[in-house]
RNA sequence: GUCCGGUUCGUCUAGGGGUUAGGACACCGCCCUUUCACGGCGGCAACACGGGUUCGAAUCCCGUACCGGAUACCA
């Protein structure tokens, strides 16, 4: 039998970190075994369930790359089948109709109340004691036909237990004494979820259950009504759950944002690196390899691999460089920094064009003779002329900035400076590196007046045949050194101090690549430029 | 309360009778770049506790503690 594996969210909120995995897995599952993996919206709670929730989940799974194999199935549009499993259960005896009033819903601390109920009855509670479990059928059809208003219970059986192999915590049994009779239908005719969940997994012929641990104790319940009507259960495996730093439950209410899929793809992550990250919460391959990309994912997945503890989502919420889980961050940093440019170059493209930085340019390939595509541009030790604003220069600076990205936004955050006039200065980088040594005030300027007595000016490539005399060097990597050098001795003060003043001064930053990479990135004519410019100190 | 589950460095984890208990992130230090959040090298740091079983337990059993889940006419 094929493999077919559902991902079943209820549409009350955004795509959860906690579900983005649970979907991962299923995901990973169904392509390891050559299965399906199919989405089945769980909508039957109407009054929380809205199409903006719905949506959101649906562009959530988008990023991270899980389409269903299958049309998308709406809960609700099921309510009929349900409605009827449920009656046919009536009709058999194995369930029976409960005449007492529904309680007035609580209001928010629903959690609570069942708790501190559950609390009050203690181990006393007996789960048969429904005054309506005996009645007979000909008063029970008869209260129903004078439009007395009822329930549908399962009528769980007097003994026995309940038992299942879960591929993740082994062996689970449950005393019958434990499970309550559970509502089927309410009151108001709408089926419950666990109701709905057996139904719909046995038409859409799932045949491995995989979701989060707390559905635990469902399953027995689930079990029961497989049980009634008489239909073998799929295998069930429990994923521990992701918790937050103090080991609590990970909401929206507590947690904000970080919990949200939406708020990774907003942040500049790649959808790689957040989906290797998250599935190694929970799950190992039992090696010492941390990156994997989806093909191994998929080939090494395995349910054996799966964890009985759960992981704490670590955050910082006080600390903007930790706001979210350190190993995500550096995870796609190490993405950013390592995967192939060509694969990269999509997503710097859509970043900078949302934030108009782009250049046509910098799109095409194959205008300039020196043009040698993504290739040379990041082969090693290769200085390629290039000229500032073409392909190649576009190619070699993003793959020259990437280096110290964490995140795709620091293309048009951090790396501003490189494609724009127009950009900030960081306070805390003005700070340390200019206010701190004023004497770089005018030094700065006198280092551009230096460039420009010993450098060839921008509109003679690098390369080129130099002029004679002065204004002759270069604008290459060694010459600028050679220059800079000269001048920090000639000041009597340390390399760092110019070059960190520079820096600041040409990126608006603290940190980048090595200094000299930068001189001759931003090209001789703009470092001259901004060299000069007094908008930083003011 | 009851039922169920869990417990290896701060975090993610490997290891399932004999290991100097391994890796990664974070942190710290050194080196590199006479600059930085890259890179290289190194360091700090863990088997919850108590009993068994065993020649030997992080690994198996029992108990305790703690944490989590469930206990709805929510999903």
């Amino acid at each position: 039998m094929s493999v077919r594996v559902r991902f079943a969210p209820s549409p009350t909120g955004y795509l959860h970190i906690g579900s983005a995995r649970t979907a991962l897995f299923n995901y990973l599952f169904a392509r390891n075994t050559g299965g399906k993996f199919l989405l089945r919206i769980e909508d039957t709670d109407l009054a929380r369930s809205t199409d903006e929730s719905t949506r959101s989940i649906i562009d959530g799974l988008a990023w991270l790359g899980f389409a269903p194999d299958e049309e998308i199935v709406f809960q609700s549009a099921n309510a009929d089948k349900h409605r009827e499993a449920a009656n046919r259960l009536l009709a058999e005896g194995k369930a029976y109709r409960d005449f007492t009033p529904k309680e007035a819903a609580g209001d928010g601390s629903v959690k609570e109340a069942i708790k501190q109920r559950a609390r009050e009855q203690g181990a006393d509670k007996n789960m048969r004691d429904n005054p309506y479990r005996e009645l007979s059928v000909v008063e029970s059809d008869t209260r129903a036909a004078n439009g007395e208003p009822f329930a549908i219970r399962l009528k769980v059986p007097e003994s026995g237990r309940t038992a299942f192999d879960d591929q993740v915590y082994g062996i689970q049994e449950r005393d019958y004494a434990d499970t309550e009779d559970l509502v089927l239908l309410r009151s108001d005719g709408h089926p419950l979820y666990n109701l709905a969940v057996v139904c719909d997994d046995i038409e859409m012929g799932i045949t491995h259950v995989i979701r989060g641990q707390d559905h635990l104790t469902n399953t027995h319940k689930q079990i029961l009504i497989y049980e009634a009507l008489g239909v073998a259960p799929p295998t069930f495996a429990h994923l521990p759950l992701i918790m937050a730093p103090n080991k609590g439950k990970l909401s929206k209410r507590k947690h904000g944002e970080v919990v949200s899929m939406t708020t990774y793809r907003d942040a500049g992550f790649l959808a790689e690196a957040f989906r290797n990250f998250l599935a190694l919460l929970g799950w190992s391959a039992g090696e010492e390899k941390e990156i994997y990309s989806m093909q191994e994912l998929i080939e090494k997945f395995s349910l054996d691999g799966i964890h009985r503890s759960n992981a704490i989502f670590n955050f910082h919420p006080d600390d903007p460089r930790k706001w979210t889980d350190d190993k995500a961050i550096w995870m796609n940093a190490e993405y950013i920094r390592t995967m192939p440019l060509a694969q990269l170059l999509p997503h710097v493209r859509t970043e900078l064009k949302a934030n108009k930085l782009w250049r046509e340019e910098y799109d095409e390939a194959g205008t300039s003779p020196y043009d040698g595509g993504v290739d040379a541009a990041s082969a090693d030790g290769v200085v390629l002329p290039r000229e500032i604003g073409s392909y190649e220069w576009y190619l070699h600076t993003v793959d020259l900035i990437r280096q110290r990205f964490f995140t795709l936004n620091d293309f048009s955050s951090q790396g501003r400076a490189y494609f724009s006039e127009d950009f900030d200065f960081d306070p805390a980088a003005v700070a340390k590196n200019l206010t701190k040594f004023p004497e770089l005030r005018e030094w700065l300027p006198e280092l551009a007046d230096r460039f420009e007595a010993e450098f060839q000016a921008e509109t003679r490539p690098v390369g080129s045949v130099p002029l004679g005399g002065s204004r002759s060097l270069a604008y290459t990597e060694e010459n600028i050194e050679t220059v800079v050098k000269a001048f920090t001795e000639e000041k009597g003060t340390k390399l760092g101090v110019i070059m960190n003043g520079a820096r600041t001064l040409l990126t608006g930053t603290a940190v980048g690549p090595s200094m000299l990479s930068v001189f001759e990135v931003i090209g001789h004519d703009r470092a001259v430029m901004r060299l000069r410019s007094q908008v930083a100190w003011n």
